[in-house]
DNA sequence: TACATTTGTAAGCAATTACTTACTTACATT
DNA sequence: AATGTAAGTAAGTAATTGCTTACAAATGTA
């Protein structure tokens, strides 16, 4: 990867977060990374592209860190981590979040298999908490977990979403 | 109002909820309306004052529920009423609240105000309940509110809604 | 050094964009 | 019946869209 293909990619990123896909011309983005239009298509092929090598560039930060959490070995844990998910999204990794949740919104974009891993991880650790009905659990708790990025990637700057995290683990813990 | 008129919103709030704003092109709604484009400039001056004329055709039809919340004379009753909020959305008013919260992830057409009154109302019965931080109860019941609406709105047809309120109030009654 | 491949650009492409203009039709009021 | 106003259309407009082409510079590799 070339210097020119990152800065394509970072601004992408940062432009389509904010502002969403249909919002952000190829041209404003060649212009924000510093180069020229065509070479956009060169790497990228078209915008839909540029918008999939995106995607698979903050994917591939973001699978460790669920592998980390399948790797603890309380139950317990397991649950409040991926609960607690959206309140440890790094500085960094908030343009890719904001991305991810725009798009769902978007009938071309929306992809319903993007949350299921977490939901197994989740099932399996409410079974092994033995929870009568697991799987409705797992899904109240991916709603919450919805909500809650919505407020920290929406709001962070107007309240207090530490506090908030507090005032959820008083509820569980 | 013509009907001509109301066609128009009623395709533009489809068009747009659906699609988003501007993956919408006046073109299409026109057509889809079975009007020429001209007229959705002689009546709405142009495309963001068509979406705020969709925008305050659904405020409006929303309002009157948020005034029947807090009629209800029982503190309990009203958060529980704000809480499920989502699960009794009606058929017709789904694109609407799909706007709603498409257009939250798009910087141009954040916010911040819309949800105020709601949290308002949570605040005063929270506090009438004596809950030490009332304030901060409510942003995590916002946040719930937040995850149910993304849960309702985007997975009605891949998950069964009506369970997940059932486990919801198992939690709560 | 020679040559092939990759990376990059500038200028141009047809199609589409939001919006306007010039005009006609329908409707209400006196 | 006459007249002013609102509702509607068809055919434009300039600007922008995603994308291509033709060519140059840089970078390998023999």
């Amino acid at each position: 990867m070339t210097d020119k293909q990152v800065a394509i990619l970072q601004t992408a990123l940062e432009l389509f977060s904010n502002k969403g896909f249909y919002a952000v011309s190829t041209n404003l983005i060649a212009k924000e990374a510093g180069v020229s239009e065509g070479l956009i298509f060169r790497h990228f092929q078209n915008k839909v592209g540029l918008l999939n090598a995106v995607m698979q560039m903050g994917k591939e930060k973001v699978e460790p860190l669920l592998a980390s959490i399948i790797e603890l070995p309380d139950s317990a844990k397991r649950v409040q981590a991926i609960m607690e998910l959206p309140f440890h999204i790094g500085e960094q990794d908030y343009p890719f979040w904001r991305l991810i949740y725009s798009l769902k919104w978007q009938n071309d974009f929306y992809d319903d298999e993007m949350s299921k891993p977490t939901k197994d991880i989740l099932v399996k650790a409410l079974t092994d908490l033995k929870y009568a009905d697991a799987d409705a659990e797992a899904d109240l708790i991916m709603s919450y977990v919805d909500g809650f990025a919505t407020t920290v990637l929406l709001k962070r700057d107007s309240i207090n979403t530490a506090k908030l995290l507090e005032t959820l683990r008083k509820k569980y813990i």
